[in-house]
DNA sequence: GTCTATACGAGGATAGAC
DNA sequence: GTCTATCCTCGTATAGAC
């Protein structure tokens, strides 16, 4: 039973400080709701942040897979769309890094540079496809614009879970929704008109999705 | 001396609060750096939250204040420049509130509601600023891309100084002129070409102050 | 208004038996 | 691997003297 209970661990400490904020879950409440001892936590995890930098190294896994590009091609408007699906996606199901962002960071060395590394190469990644985007011809904006543009794209992605929920939202589906739309709307002003209507009609086409 | 230990009190919390981040300051921490007992501190003051709530009222009266529109004229590029330096001044001032926004929230009904209130009030006088440029045809844009476009302001300028914290920057005036740069690339795109060189300027001119 | 002293609970963590 | 028991520290908050 030792990696299952370990991995028990893991699930449920990543629900519990998704649902409730990761400062607001203790290694007790933990422990409580599996119905083991704290004692026993303490045998599988050295403390409370060493659970955290476990959760962490799954979350910078998957956000890697979901930074990979497709080999060989341009990206069209539902590729990105797509990729920007699977990086919400992520970012939901790990929201509780996101939640607390500057008090995690700051209480892991680790953490705090894998997080850096992500974001650079989210960076690259978002700056890549924008590139991609100007050379086909479906986009103009010059290098400033696009670095501009791709540090927004990262600040609105980064924090727009956290933005939505103050506002009230509650729904995932929803909020991730709105989120794509949104990071759409950045880049709407700078497409050629003929891809501009084609991303009105993703978005409606979403819309009622 | 009650008035001024209350003020004191107020004073070093918020220092200490956008310093260490408000988690990380307990009352105890207060009361010693300012020698006076902890007993004093909770004469004056029911609990923390209500140290919070206090600052909470500044910040609101603070912001309220950076959003108060000039009238009976349009606003043009420096009077927008000038407005978002208010308002980025602000935030860094309390950006303790920002840090750790959800939890702050999620701990006070009475701050979560104001903070609703500062947030719509944000909303709209930004779409009233952009529908003031796009009327007297300095930009142009339709009522969605200024909502949209209005809503990834707030976006940027709530978590502007998280996501260049999150970065490395320590900087007050850097982060505060950076964040001021990204919002007007957010709006740059809409602008007619006349006017996309004249924030050029700006940029440029501010980059060197 | 301010202090001293203290109660109380919570959270993190460990020792040692099984 | 798991449990029980326990410790320690910290943070909040209050009582009562001055």
């Amino acid at each position: 039973m030792a990696r299952r209970t370990r991995e028990r661990i893991l699930e449920l400490s990543l629900a519990l400080f998704n649902e409730r904020g990761e400062p607001n879950v203790t290694t007790n409440h933990i422990a409580d709701e599996l119905e083991i001892s704290p004692g026993n936590l303490y045998y599988h995890f050295r403390n409370k942040d060493d659970i955290i930098e476990q959760l962490f190294a799954r979350y910078e896994e998957r956000m890697d897979q979901a930074l990979v590009q497709p080999e060989g091609r341009l990206p069209n408007l539902e590729d990105i769309w797509l990729q920007l699906h699977m990086v919400y996606e992520c970012i939901w199901d790990y929201r509780f890094l996101y939640r607390d962002l500057v008090d995690i960071l700051s209480r892991s060395r680790k953490v705090r540079l894998h997080f850096a590394r992500i974001l650079k190469r989210a960076t690259e990644n978002a700056t890549e496809v924008l590139r991609g985007l100007v050379s086909a011809g479906i986009m103009r904006a010059s290098n400033a614009e696009v670095e501009a543009l791709a540090t927004n794209i990262l600040v609105v992605a980064t924090f727009w879970l956290n933005y939505s929920g103050v506002r009230g939202e509650k729904d995932e589906q929803q909020a991730i929704q709105s989120g794509i739309r949104q990071l759409m709307m950045l880049l709407a002003p700078f497409l050629r008109d003929a891809e501009r209507v084609h991303l009105h009609t993703l978005c409606e086409a979403y819309n009622r999705a």
